[in-house]
DNA sequence: TTCTTTATGACCGGATCGCG
DNA sequence: CGCGATCCGGTCATAAAGAA
């Protein structure tokens, strides 16, 4: 299923589909006040909102989930695998604060530093909005890209950037060990300008090795969009072979 | 000891503010 | 007005602290 193509709208109508068997709508969706349900507050949308709290897990599970079935196959060639939630006490990443996906000699939870091939943190969003239509089944309709909802995917937010740096440096300080260790960021948005010189030095830096989407085409109707950065600090992947 | 309460932090998105 | 940076917050999981 996620074997051979990268973030699209159907991952997102996947995420829904699943997150309905196990959550209700009003976890998953904003209810306005004439009874729609929609995953963002569109930006025309005038009236009494709230924020969604109850999605956060859902969504982050799915996409660490995710993450880690494409990393898989790549893992396997380098004969190893992708593990979910690596705790290494001597990078600090411990219980309640692991590294999402990490590609390991072996398929443990808990790692040696040597045993670390590379180190992976999922930042993923919602990316399109969306509506669910109550018929006699649930179907979902794409409202628009993220330009036409109030929300701040993914790597677009800047404490989304902050808080991949922080946790990177944090595994780069904790130990000497951790010099070797790749640390690659994957996101399903692009980032914004202000970030652009910021990721290529954080790349020759040697601290995080990339900030990577992968979302071919996070824009509606072509949509101009980043493809990299300069020193490729920051990539934009558009097919699985690619990446 | 065992049960209950409080504290902490991760998740991600809206609100707000400042700046052009 | 629009954008980005920062701040705030609901929910959940886990753990520490307190009560019985």
């Amino acid at each position: 299923m996620s074997d051979k193509h990268l973030w699209t709208k159907e991952r997102e109508i996947d995420f829904f589909t699943k997150s309905l068997k196990i959550g209700t709508p009003e976890q998953l969706f904003y209810v306005t006040k004439d009874g729609k349900y929609y995953a963002y507050w569109p930006k025309n949308y005038k009236g009494v909102k709230t924020t969604l709290q109850s999605r956060n897990a859902f969504i982050g599970a799915y996409t660490e989930k995710w993450a880690q079935e494409i990393l898989n196959p790549i893992a396997k060639e380098l004969n190893a695998h992708a593990v979910r939630n690596v705790v290494c006490e001597e990078l600090e990443l411990i219980k309640g604060s692991p590294a999402d996906v990490a590609i390991c000699k072996t398929n443990s939870i808990f790692q040696e530093p040597e045993d670390i091939i590379a180190i992976f943190e999922v930042k993923m969003s919602i990316v399109w909005n969306w509506e669910l239509l109550k018929n006699s089944e649930f179907s979902l309709k794409c409202l628009g890209d993220y330009r036409t909802h109030q929300g701040n995917p993914g790597l677009l937010r800047s404490d989304t950037m902050l808080k991949a740096i922080g946790k990177s440096i944090s595994v780069r300080i904790a130990s000497l060990k951790s010099a070797k260790i790749p640390i690659i960021i994957l996101g399903n948005t692009p980032i914004t300008r202000s970030y652009y010189t910021k990721v290529d030095n954080l790349k020759n830096y040697g601290i995080i090795q990339g900030f990577w989407s992968l979302n071919p085409k996070p824009l509606d109707n072509n949509g101009e969009n980043i493809k990299s950065t300069e020193q490729e600090g920051f990539m934009r992947f558009d097919s699985y072979s690619e990446f």
